[in-house]
DNA sequence: GAGTTCCA
DNA sequence: TGGG
């Protein structure tokens, strides 16, 4: 395995940890999970704002968000029918890279991002369980990614994730405040139309 | 509350 | 393009 890089302390960054092959195999289970659990359109609490980029989810437990909040549930918000399974690779992954310690994921969820769409600084807090890492993988075009620390106002700054390449928040990097900027069309031949899924893989509940 | 832009 |  590559080296990874560690941007700051708890967050680790492995570009090209999966090769073509991997990511064309990944990329076909996304697309068989998608046939089943369509890409929906998640909007904010209380204002009913829709987001820009789309989601579905791999799983037992899926996050969602609509008026009611941001929450895991084990349904698809628009089919009720339950999450497709987590692919192996995606379970090789985190166990590859989340350490022997950490449970195994029960959420994988997929986010969808089209040229001009993005995603605002905030922190993945919504699971019971904080102390497991969040492991995400980049499949498509680049991403311009931002992270910073716990809290808001702390000093972010800039990469770009490639696809194929894994981000591990952990330890003192978990609740670090991170979000996408925007994307950068026509920087991968993987998916066909421009446009970038980055799948994310979380511990939900207490083991 | 993960929505929304703009300036150097 | 980077920063915030």
């Amino acid at each position: 395995m590559q080296q990874a890089l560690e941007l700051q302390p708890g967050c680790l960054w492995w570009p090209g940890f999966l090769d073509r092959a991997a990511q064309e195999a990944l990329l076909a289970d996304v697309r068989t999970a998608l046939a089943a659990a369509p890409l929906f359109t998640p909007s904010m609490p209380r204002t009913g704002q829709p987001f820009s980029v789309r989601m579905s989810n791999f799983g037992p437990l899926g996050w969602v968000s609509d008026e009611a909040g941001y929450r895991y549930q084990s349904f698809h918000p628009d089919t009720r029918a339950p999450w497709p399974a987590m692919p192996e690779a995606l379970i090789a992954a985190w166990r590859a890279l989340a350490g022997d310690d950490a449970p195994p994921p029960e959420a994988g969820l997929i986010n969808w991002y089209e040229p001009g769409t993005r995603m605002g600084l905030h922190q993945d807090r919504d699971e019971r369980d904080l102390t497991a890492p969040v492991l995400s993988l980049s499949l498509g075009d680049t991403a311009v990614f931002r992270i910073g620390g716990a809290q808001r106002r702390d000093p972010t700054r800039s990469i770009r994730l490639a696809s194929g390449d894994a981000l591990l928040l952990s330890g003192p990097s978990r609740l670090a405040f991170h979000g996408v900027d925007r994307i950068i069309p026509g920087t991968s031949t993987l998916i066909g139309p421009p446009g970038r899924f980055n799948l994310t893989l979380r511990r939900v509940t207490p083991p």
